[in-house]
DNA sequence: CTGTCATTAGTCAGACAG
DNA sequence: ATTACTGTCTGACTAATG
């Protein structure tokens, strides 16, 4: 009765690039870069012309958020700073995000495959796992008219890799990017998985690549060669026993389709580095200003906290993290100022800030009407 | 009575990911 | 020179409890 469980990974294709090239499809085949906070949206000239900002007119910090294709074939991806990106691509077209826009097409997507696929775990704005071990239906025509019905819904396109478990199927959405199919059995683990990177798994960052590498092992079939006491040795016994598994494809993970949030928070990252006393003011609003946001996303959504910390970024990019348990669940904006505020006193104040983060955990549902917080005035804590 | 051990909560850092 | 923001998980360590 138990069939072999038949999962897949869903991965849109550049989404918040391709979002963008829906409003301005003028852009389409042209190196398009998203992101950067002072990013200039496009603006229409005397001639009705569109003008759109290009990656060498930027100037400050700043991230690439996503790049089409296009800009990629230039060597421009996530994460790269955007100074950076300019030199390689001077001439890219620059857009700032629009998180509002990718959060519409991604519940659209995500409605279009549930439409399709009632098994549906959430795995942030543009991806998800689908159980399809219980629809009757072969895999080439399922994924197929999954594909289909996302890019009805939405205009944009996607890659999906089935396979026995989430492990294979986020190696394989991947392996045919964009607009691919990719389906694979255990059998075919050592001809096609082996001969991955092993940082392809999902789970190996820098860090644990690096290490691997420094014992001689790249690819994933280096991995699952060697000796698990080796791994376990260097890595600690519950990581050395997973990287094992997962190097031999195994993964017995189910797909959750709910699930509640276990933290809120906010940063922000400055203009410019701030100065614990010649910025005291300006430090102190934006401290309260990221509590006040907080207290709002957690009242929105419904949820009250009992621990509550703060994080700093140094400007030699060291971070340090305070928090705070209290006695009773809170989740007004003020109450979190409070204590925040003592979170602060506990960490050193020698160097200048760059980022500034206030977190909400040990989150539970609120009760209807939250205690107003109260109104003593807290002191500064800058 | 003292020391050890197991367990849990709290705190902090770090890795990782989308 | 440059390096976002939001969130999860794990390991290390300490303190408290029994």
């Amino acid at each position: 009765m138990d069939r072999p469980r038949r999962i897949a990974h869903l991965d849109m294709d550049a989404f918040f690039a391709s979002v963008e090239l829906l409003s301005f499809p003028e852009l389409i085949g042209h190196p398009v870069v998203v992101g950067g906070r002072n990013a200039i949206l496009p603006t229409t000239d005397a001639q009705g012309q569109k003008q759109f900002a290009r990656l060498n007119q930027y100037a400050g910090r700043g991230v690439v958020t996503t790049s089409t294709y296009e800009a990629r074939a230039l060597g421009v991806f996530s994460g790269m700073g955007l100074m950076k990106s300019a030199i390689l691509a001077p001439e890219a077209i620059l857009l700032p995000a629009n998180f509002e826009a990718y959060r519409h097409y991604s519940r659209l997507f995500k409605a279009a495959v549930l439409s399709v696929a009632p098994q549906v775990e959430d795995r942030g704005i543009d991806e998800i796992y689908i159980d399809l071990t219980d629809i009757d239906e072969d895999s080439p025509a399922l994924a197929r008219r999954i594909k289909q019905a996302v890019t009805d819904a939405t205009g944009l396109s996607c890659s999906i890799g089935v396979t026995p478990n989430k492990l294979l199927s986020k190696i394989c959405s991947d392996l045919d990017k964009p607009d691919g199919i990719t389906i694979l059995s255990v059998d075919e683990i050592p001809g096609r998985i082996w001969p991955l990177a092993a940082k392809k798994i999902n789970g190996i960052g820098p860090k644990a690549n690096q290490k691997l590498a420094s014992m001689n092992i790249h690819t994933i079939g280096e991995l699952a060669a060697a000796p698990v006491e080796m791994l376990v040795a260097q890595f600690g016994r519950t990581t050395g026993l997973w990287l094992n598994r997962v190097a031999h494809g195994l993964d017995d993970r189910p797909v959750v389709t709910e699930s509640e949030p276990k933290s809120i928070s906010r940063e922000t990252t400055f203009e410019r580095d701030l100065h614990v006393k010649h910025d005291r003011a300006m430090l102190t609003e934006i401290f309260t200003g990221l509590c006040m946001r907080l207290g709002d996303d957690l009242a929105r959504k419904g949820y009250a906290s009992r621990t509550i910390g703060i994080k700093l970024k140094y400007a030699d990019f060291t971070v340090v993290t305070r928090d705070l348990t209290l006695p009773v669940d809170i989740s007004d904006g003020a109450a979190i100022r409070k204590a925040a505020g003592e979170c602060l006193r506990r960490v050193p104040i020698q160097q200048k800030i760059r980022l500034l983060g206030v977190r909400a955990g040990s989150l539970s549902p609120a009760c209807a009407q939250a205690i107003p917080a109260g109104s003593g005035q807290a002191d500064l804590p800058f």
